[in-house]
DNA sequence: CTGCCACTTCAAGTGGACTTGAGGTCAGGC
DNA sequence: GCCTGACCTCAAGTCCACTTGAAGTGGCAG
């Protein structure tokens, strides 16, 4: 099974075909041929797939994507942007953490106003501060399963 | 100073006067009047922008904020929903700081393909699974500095 | 009193990543 | 040999959180 048609391809990533297609057409992705009308992928899609999704997941639009890729074919990535680009998640990451720290605060804070508890007040500065500037989460509205 | 004009809280919490009105129409703040035909706003609007800021940052969209104060008005937060976002929030916490490490050891390694690095694999894996299901962050447009 | 201009409203536009719909094609089963 | 239905294309729609533009209003400096 070297040759994976759409619908398993969809099957085993969990992207939706019409994503693939999607993909396609941006470059992110690239079919080996047709069956019939049909598109045949070769099994390295999925490889292709899991890249896109950690470039997601980093912070990466599918165009920055798309030029990690693009030159030849075989992933060029700059390391330089690999590091900024982790150092950016970790600071995202600190910035949740205290969000969490400040959510489970505001849960278990007896004061009659989270307002008036100084703690919640330190985090509330820190979210008001600089944490708008930072990309914001989306709700996703699919729940695929994973494949 | 009791009372603000939209474009001092506009650069004391460095949120534009565009998105006030437009969290106003939204019901996530209120004005407590007006001068002539311009907002007044409390002092108080700026603890609220940033809850605001903070559930935006945890995950919540506007419409879920809302729903936190509507009720009366005071910030009537279920600690349960609270604890369960914190709970999401460090899931997705974890997630990050696995990419993070996946970029920082693709940015490091020598293999000749990234893709032959077992490390690597490993967290592209992860990255293909369950990750995809999970918020995924937007680029921020807007770069306002913080007041 | 007058003019400026920061504010106002309301409708429409933006951006990114997809999804959906209408209408068409063809491989494989019966 | 014909049907079925999963795939195809292309254009348009959706979602969310805003932003932008046109046209209007009114407080206040001069």
């Amino acid at each position: 099974m070297r040759e994976l048609d759409i619908a398993e391809v969809a099957e085993r990533s969990g992207v939706p075909a019409s994503t693939l297609r999607y993909y396609e057409e941006k470059g992110l992705i690239a079919s080996v041929g047709r069956r019939g009308l049909r598109r045949v992928f070769g099994v390295g899609v999925l490889d292709r797939l899991a890249l896109v999704s950690l470039g997601r997941i980093a912070g990466f639009s599918l165009e920055e994507i798309t030029q990690m890729f693009a030159p030849d074919g075989r992933p060029r990535i700059e390391r330089e942007a690999l590091v900024t680009k982790a150092d950016e998640l970790d600071q995202r990451i600190r910035r949740l953490q205290s969000v969490s720290r400040g959510l489970r605060h505001a849960a278990a804070c007896k004061a009659p106003s989270h307002m008036e508890c100084p703690s919640f007040r330190r985090i509330l500065d820190a979210a008001a501060g600089g944490a708008l500037q930072v990309p914001l989460p989306r709700p996703p509205k699919r729940s695929k399963a994973r494949a």
